[in-house]
DNA sequence: CCAAGTTAGTTGCACAGAACAACGAAGTAT
DNA sequence: ATACTTCGTTGTTCTGTGCAACTAACTTGG
């Protein structure tokens, strides 16, 4: 196994991270798309990215970290792998491109995300049109589609990513965010049970939040591994 | 966007495709192994796999038959993606080595599988043995456990992979199927009920397999797309 | 020929989870 | 005080699933 298979023997491909952040700006479940500066696909919206560097990441999930980190200027533990796609045409710039996808999800409003190095504007994009994949560079309208497809998936679930649950809220609060990112309502009661049976949240001893009408308990994530 | 972020510009990760085929020997599900025949983790068990060809593959999905087909004699069209997995310490034989890791299925009696090139030997071995990951070169013991997952949860979906089911079969001899498939008994009732809702087969009017008992009906799959 | 055994295929029932609907409770706004 | 909103709970219904029983059809052993 010492002739081909080995490393350096062949040619690799280009191999870059793409992040897929989903969030919400108002009722509506929006990505974060980059504007890209130069070619190919100059002035097209596209997932920011960036290449690997073998020479800093020690692993796929770090090295999405670091882009994510210089892309965004956000430095947030929940990313998870989505898929990898590949091929000679992804990405003229090179004879063969590997992208490998990560997927976060964040609350929009909580974050600032600077457009980091070399990327000309950022801005949140409604899946709903982004999916469709009209004027989006690259294979990223189907990247996006996934991406949304897997994380609605884990909400349903009541898997909630970090990164979007605040440290306190109510279950009202609660239902309304998982309403919006799921894009459909959820009914009260079922909600609530799920929530109980599987001990997911528990409530915060004598905190109230009290606003426009009658006060709600407040309640925060249980934490899993005591 | 032409400084860094262009090919050629760092250096790329040393890329290989891994392929977890599952198949059903006797009653127990099992994993095709191959035999390392070089350094490193010489003599030990590991998933077949081979580098990405840039100028042979058209996407990785190509790239995983070519590889299925090179190393293990088989042309099958199903495979599915698992995920990727990259580091600097995967593989001692490159600075930096990713993989990317493909599953199937097959039906492990209708198949030789001819150890192809460079592959000393090939075996099957239960997956309860190889999830443990005892003596597997790599991370392969993970990758494998992850690969169960997966085909678990698409059986119980009754998504059934292409390349495991016969042409024609009864209902009976689908849930024996099934069942070795994921290690546990299934109610019969509720079984049948769910094909039926699902309009997932169709009987082949007048066919009855005919044996020791009863004849039974003999299904097929339904074509989803006519 | 008959009884026993095995698989095929269906039916009824009990239970769990979820959707749907309604209700009282507790606050604010007018 | 009354209307209105959200909170929180409690029923009722419906659906899907698991469990069990039953009949049907065939082979095999006496």
């Amino acid at each position: 196994m010492n002739a081909p298979g080995t490393p350096a023997r062949h040619q690799m491909p280009f191999t870059r991270l793409e992040i897929a952040v989903l969030g919400l700006v108002g009722d509506e479940l929006n990505v974060l798309l980059a504007r890209r500066a130069a070619a190919p696909h100059a002035g097209r919206w596209a997932l920011p990215g960036g290449a690997l560097r073998i020479d800093l990441d020690t692993s796929l999930d770090d090295a999405a970290r670091r882009v994510m980190r210089e892309r965004l200027g956000l430095d947030l533990p929940f990313l998870r792998q989505l898929c990898a796609a590949g091929g000679p045409t992804r990405d003229p710039r090179a004879p063969w491109a590997l992208s490998v996808v990560y997927r976060a999800v964040v609350s929009a409003d909580r974050i600032a995300p600077a457009a980091g190095k070399r990327i000309e504007a950022l801005a949140w994009r409604p899946v709903a049109d982004a999916m469709t994949g009209s004027g989006l560079a690259f294979d990223h309208g189907e990247l996006i589609a996934r991406a949304v497809t897997a994380t609605r998936l884990d909400i349903e679930r009541l898997d909630m990513p970090e990164g979007i649950l605040p440290d306190s809220f109510t279950l009202g609060e609660l239902q309304t965010l998982c309403e919006r990112l799921l894009g459909r309502r959820l009914d009260k009661s079922s909600f609530r049970r799920k929530l109980a049976d599987r001990r997911l949240v528990e409530p915060v001893a004598g905190a109230l939040r009290t606003g426009a009408n009658r006060p709600a308990q407040i309640y925060r994530r249980v934490c899993d591994t005591p």
